[in-house]
RNA sequence: GGGCACAUAGCUCAGAGGUAGAGCACUACGUUGACAUCGUAGUGGUCGUAGGUUCGAUCCCUGCUGUGCCCACCA
């Protein structure tokens, strides 16, 4: 027996019957569900339980649906992110810097990842993410590294990768190239310094803006455009950058805006990729004026070698000022450019990185999503995806950096480059290239971008590039489930190189949900304050009110607003459903294996099996398109509204003898012994089918509650053998639904106590009760209930839908008139709806327009509105007759 | 500058070309009854705005306003 009190903790603290969960069906339809890896340094954020636990249900549904699910998990080294997190670590235990060693580095990141890497894999477990953890993988384990260098190769020997000397983003703080992607923009306060340009004989000068003073070591020039007629003078002739006095010429470019700045701007080839393109373009020299940490160096005068680019940048500030040739200092909103990871401000520089040919790589992808290969759900993202693949640039995947997949590729003392798989191979592309032995090659220093590998995860995770069982069997049936955000870095990559390495598309859809925000809408940060951690909430509520609330609260293409109050909501639920199997337990309900709906012959077990059933059938329908949040409200409102509210306490008079027992000790004996085991049975039956259909979402609870009433396997609900002609018993049970909510209404409105017994007549009644109502409506909830008699002396009628009259007696004071204004207002509702209807029914167009069944629903409607104000009419003419 | 999404009850959000829905909140009543993390009955909306398409628009189309986001650029 279920304890009182619903404790979610108690039975949730006990997932190995979760482990269970990720069982596997041999020979059946195979289905998969790729986790996205998280990264290892991560722990389980608020964003993560609603992605992992959207999957989670759909693995759990499809392992119900009866295919063998995949659900494969994994981690990613996140190669930046970790190695700034160790080393900091490192660091901080008194190791100084420079003095780490790249395999005092390795070694310790390993080591870490090894105690304190990866404890997001607990957390899952925590939420009951059902992911066969015995196949658990890293992006950076032996085979991952074997197919990353196969790659590597593959796409450089059919020429997609490549190194080039080109300028890229440069995050000053790691000390490596970044992608485009990890480029945060923000908008800053700035200047803008307007500085002289003296011409080489000082007759005249140039006054050009710069935001970036410093740079002006780096000048080679100075742009003015060709159409602007106040510069004309200046081309050709020298002018002298400041404080060096170098001279630079002036030269006509389109790229000078006449209406930005003072016209005239300032041309740093190495420090900005507009200067760049000029440079190129006019055959400019290139000065880098700074290392690798975005240091001045020796290419400026001494006493600003070695100083930071903001230190320089007021320093020169300060001697043009000295020398009068700072002309005005303008305050600006300006971008600029920010590391995602470090924060720091990013330096175009030009260096020696390797690329991949994205834009080759991304015709197919487009194509593949295009032709339907591949669905987004919702759809509109697919133009996000296009957006990005019809404007890819080169993918600079090199990193400076030392935790991540090594580049495969070896140097020779020449500085030949030799591409391979791995060592051995390269010497022997080297023993050929150079016809001798003992040439030592050096390999590359430098890492990949950790998503080169998470890009190639679909099939990594699949033994690729072994041709296993499971690559066969499960790629490209499989689902992604991710944040909008990163389409771009992940599913798009993943397409991309699935599409070459296996010339097939790896999965069929990718869902992409909301954002969780809080309360307010606001984005989650630490430094707002305002995180949810799901892990507390867990602790508070349990995993299953969590998974419940989110699956519940997650519309496609929303954002969800998170708070404790909603989770109350999905708790609350869940405790309503711990108290459904307590009241079945008590009452002897226990699942029936053999119990054969069709059997029933009671009308409340008919109407009960038919809401079930109609509900089971949305239930799967919204599961099979995603529609976490339709499922979670339809069993919320099958088993709150039908079962709790009407079933459970209609049968309380079947179930409990004493309940029928009225104050008089009338006993009315209704407790046939097989009316009861018929009830006890359809209970069991039923709950056991709302929970089965819970599962998914709730998986600890399920699992408990269904043991509980003896259903120990959880399968899909299956009606195949039931007929369901219940349509008298559905009348039956909604017409007496509707007289009990009828006296309920009235008995609030009199303030009468609820158990005050109520007569009342039927008149005209058409569906067959017989005395079903009589006997049922005895039990209004916790009210004495219903009589029905013949007459009543004072009364308030009521007109029901299916236009029968239900009169209820008071002997109280009836405000007659209240009463009649009441029914007016009634009347004048119905009419007005009536009215519409009739218009339309009357309209020309309408009636050679409108479908069939529009036109039949139309006269129906008339037929019924006309016949209640009818009834209400009369009801108000006897009433006025009574005054 | 280019693009995408959203606007429905006090709040959070579903919804469908043909009678506007839920949860929360609110009002009133109710507790030895499976459940007060509860029950019962209520209150509450010209579906942002202006046009268009249609027999009919809250729903489809266009403009506008507001909100959020993505991309690009900036001397």
């Amino acid at each position: 027996m279920l304890d009182k009190i619903f404790d979610a903790k108690s039975f949730e603290s006990n997932f190995s019957f979760d482990m269970e969960a990720s069982t596997r069906v041999p020979n059946a339809e195979p289905f998969m569900v790729l986790l996205p890896p998280p990264n290892i340094t991560g722990s389980l954020h608020i964003g993560h339980s609603l992605c992992f636990t959207l999957q989670d249900i759909v693995a759990r549904y499809k392992r119900l649906k009866g295919y063998d699910v995949l659900f494969q998990p994994g981690i990613d080294h996140a190669g930046i992110v970790t190695q700034l997190l160790v080393e900091k670590q490192i660091y901080a235990s008194g190791v100084e810097k420079g003095s780490l060693t790249r395999e005092k580095l390795l070694k310790e990141i390993w080591f870490w990842k090894e105690n304190s890497g990866g404890a997001i894999i607990n957390q899952l477990k925590k939420l009951g993410i059902s992911c066969d953890f015995s196949r658990l993988r890293f992006t950076l384990d032996e085979k991952s590294k074997r197919a990353v260098s196969k790659m590597f190769v593959s796409l450089y020997r059919n020429g997609l990768l490549y190194r080039g000397h080109r300028m890229v983003n440069w995050d000053p703080l790691i000390g490596s190239a970044i992608s485009d992607l990890e480029v945060i923009e923000k908008e800053v306060d700035g200047h803008l310094w307007h500085i002289k340009y003296e011409l080489e004989d000082e007759s005249d000068y140039v006054v050009i803006a710069t935001s970036r003073p410093e740079t002006i070591f780096g000048d080679v020039a100075v742009a003015v455009n060709p159409k602007d007629s106040r510069y004309k003078k200046f081309v050709g002739k020298k002018v002298k950058i400041p404080l060096i006095d170098r001279l630079i010429p002036v030269i006509e470019d389109k790229y000078a805006d006449p209406e930005k700045g003072t016209g005239a701007v300032k041309i740093t080839p190495a420090h900005d990729f507009n200067d760049y393109e000029v440079g190129q373009r006019n055959k400019l020299p290139i000065i880098d004026i700074f290392n690798e940490k975005a240091e001045l160096n020796e290419e400026v005068p001494e006493m600003f070698q070695g100083m930071g680019r903001f230190e320089a940048r007021s320093k020169v500030v300060d001697l043009l000022e000295k020398k009068e040739v700072l002309v005005k200092v303008e305050d600006i909103k300006q971008t600029l450019p920010f590391g995602d990871r470090s924060g720091v401000v990013l330096e175009p520089r030009i260096t020696h990185q390797w690329f991949v040919n994205a834009e080759k790589l991304a015709r197919p992808a487009i194509k593949a999503v295009k032709e339907g290969k591949i669905k987004f759900i919702p759809k509109h993202w697919e133009n996000l995806y296009f957006e990005w693949l019809e404007n890819i640039r080169p993918w600079c995947v090199s990193r400076q950096i030392w935790w991540g997949h090594r580049i495969p590729a070896w140097y020779g003392p020449d500085g030949q480059v030799f591409v391979a798989e791995n060592e051995s191979d390269a010497n022997k592309q080297a023993l050929k290239f150079y016809g001798k032995h003992d040439v030592k090659l050096v390999q590359d220093e430098d890492v990949l971008d950790t998503w080169f590998s998470s890009g190639m995860w679909p099939f990594i995770t699949l033994d690729w590039p072994e041709d296993s069982e499971d690559l066969r069997k499960f790629y490209s049936n499989m689902i992604v489930v991710t944040g909008f955000d990163i389409i771009f870095f992940w599913v798009s990559r993943m397409i991309m190189m699935s599409l070459y390495a296996l010339k097939e598309v790896p999965f069929k859809e990718v869902y992409i949900h909301g954002l969780v925000r809080d309360k307010q809408g606001n984005k989650m940060s630490k430094s707002k304050g305002n995180v949810i951690d799901p892990l507390t909430l867990c602790d508070k509520y349990g995993a299953d009110a969590v998974r419940y609330t989110l699956a519940y609260m997650s519309s496609p293409g929303r954002d969800l607003k998170m708070s404790d109050r909603v989770v109350e909501t999905g708790r609350n639920f869940l405790t309503k459903l711990w108290n459904v199997v307590r009241f079945a337990q008590m009452n002897g309900c226990v699942y029936n294996n053999s119990f054969d709906p069709n059997d029933v012959t009671h009308p409340l077990n008919k109407w009960i099996i038919f809401e079930t059933k109609n509900t089971v059938d949305a239930v799967e329908e919204s599961y099979k398109n995603y529609r976490f949040d339709d499922a979670a409200r339809l069993i919320y409102q099958g088993i709150w509204n039908s079962l709790c509210d009407w079933y459970m306490e209609f049968v309380k008079p079947i179930l409990q003898e004493s309940a029928l027992t009225d104050g008089n000790g009338e006993n009315y004996n209704l407790s046939q012994t097989l009316l009861k085991k018929d009830v006890r049975d359809t209970m069991a039956w039923v709950i056991v089918q709302f929970i089965r259909i819970l599962y998914p979402i709730a998986p600890f609870i399920s699992k408990k509650l269904s043991g509980e009433l003896g259903a120990t396997e959880i399968v899909w609900p299956k009606f195949d053998g039931i007929q369901l002609d219940f349509t008298d018993s559905i009348n039956q049970v909604e017409l007496l639904k509707e007289i009990v909510t009828s006296v309920r209404s009235i008995k609030q409105s009199f303030r009468m106590p609820a158990n005050e017994k109520l007569n009342v007549v039927l008149e005209g009644n058409t569906v067959d009760i017989g005395s079903f109502a009589e006997t049922y409506g005895k039990i209004v909830h916790r009210m004495t209930g219903i009589s029905f008699v013949d007459s009543v002396d004072m009364s308030v009628p009521v007109v029901l839908n299916g236009g029968a009259i239900l009169r209820m007696g008071i002997d109280r004071e009836i405000d007659i008139q209240e009463k009649i204004a009441n029914f007016k207002k009634e009347i004048a509702d119905y009419t007005k709806m009536r009215d519409a209807a009739l218009f339309r029914l009357n309209n020309e167009d309408f009636k050679n327009k409108a479908t069939e069944e529009v036109i039949a629903e139309h006269n129906k409607r008339v037929e019924v509105l006309s016949e209640k104000i009818n009834k209400i009419e009369h009801i108000i003419r006897s009433l006025e007759a009574a005054q």
